[in-house]
DNA sequence: GCCGCGCTGTGACTGAAGTCACTGCGGCTC
DNA sequence: GAGCCGCAGTGACTTCAGTCACAGCGCGGC
């Protein structure tokens, strides 16, 4: 069976038995998301989890102006909503597919149960909360000390250094998104990440090429980033 | 022994035996911290967690330039630093005793062991962690989406429900803080502060006598907080 | 009492952030 | 090819946030 395969890969559940493998994929759920879809909406009770197999999700709160903030993006492997499993209330924030996805969903009964039987399932999850919480200090460091062009700049570096390919004239990577899409990432808006790139490259930092982007002087980004008190 | 008293009564170890308890004191301490004292500061490799015997504790980033933003405020029976215990990195944030605070101090070898063999505890510290990530992702909407004087009408409502007492005129209460600290609060500086809650005093939303607070009235700046998209 | 210190209130200013409106480009459909 | 649509770039403008400087107040210490 499929799910047993994927449950099985998991890195959280290597503690399981076959048997116990079995019972929770029978319990569990193939979910697939068409690009953009909605997979639960900030409020809704909180049901289970959800287990990237394939595609991109992404975590996100929503303003009543209809401005976005991305808190994360989660890949293969990664899971989704672990934490309302366990305090049972509604969840926090938004989930949407970035593109065409297949996730599991495994019902929170169950999880409780595997938990108990198995402490090490419920270390990892410890471990996978606990690298949320950084990476939420992270964002609220960001948005409150500094300011949308130290934020674009942060972003390009951690891009670049995620997928970007050396070349003779820098780091070249893509904008793997919109600029209103950047702009949910760094909180901000679109026309401000239009600016700022427009600027950036004034300053001779990168250069911009439809949603190409090459860094040209990385130093010169990271001094930026370090002269900003 | 007085260590053993202040692990039982924390609900965390509610399943511990008395041995278990015991075990656990010996290798606990106790901390005393005055007002205004570093518990920790941030990117200090993390040794364990702390239990807020008496007294709060603030949990805050600091910027390069010297401005504040408090994350939490943590008062008796509280933990404080769950995470790293399991994840093994740095603290993420800096942690001062608001006033004359006693703390427990726990090593986090132990506590993994603990963990392993009751998982009861494991899940209550996922239940503990929960809580703050949806604390966390609150203060990032808040940063997000609204402006200073939207946290802080948001602030003082919350302190009225949490602190008030209702007179004839309205909820009353005083702010526990100097404006600074309110500040780092809410992610501004002082002198916004200031003026914000002179702007609310000459809309009559609220009376400022010094620290204390009159909300003369209260549906006004929920409509306030309502109406700002 | 007097001094010093921390907290508060304010005015003036600068610069950042965000909004609105419009243009233009490319790609897609029919 | 005409028209539509989503995305990007930009000018003009408004509002908000933050900084600097300074004055006044209240309180505790000496």
């Amino acid at each position: 069976m499929k799910l047993d395969e994927a449950l099985r890969s998991n890195p959280l559940f290597a503690e399981l038995d076959a048997l116990e493998l079995a019972a929770l994929a029978q319990r569990s759920a193939l979910r697939h998301c068409e690009a953009g879809a909605l997979l639960f909406s900030e409020g809704d009770a909180c049901q289970g989890l959800f287990i990237v197999l394939s595609g991109r999700v992404r975590i996100f709160k929503i303003s009543p102006g209809g401005r976005e903030q991305v808190l994360t993006v989660e890949g293969p492997g990664a899971t989704v909503a672990e934490l309302p499993v366990f305090d049972g209330g509604p969840y926090p924030a938004s989930a949407s597919a970035v593109e065409v996805s297949e996730l599991l969903f495994l019902p929170r009964t169950g999880l409780h149960a595997i938990c108990l039987e198995h402490p090490q399932v419920a270390l990892k999850l410890l471990k996978v909360v606990g690298g949320r919480l950084r990476k939420l200090v992270g964002i609220i460091e960001e948005l409150s000390f500094t300011t949308v062009r130290h934020r674009l700049i942060a972003w390009l570096l951690r891009e670049a250094k995620a997928h970007g390919k050396n070349t003779a004239r820098g780091v070249a990577f893509s904008l793997g998104a919109s600029h209103q899409e950047l702009a949910a990432h760094i909180g901000t808006v679109r026309e401000l990440v239009s600016r700022n790139l427009a600027r950036l490259q004034a300053q001779s930092f990168i250069e911009v090429n439809g949603r190409e982007i090459l860094i040209t002087d990385q130093a010169g980004l990271e001094a930026d980033l370090a002269s900003a008190i």
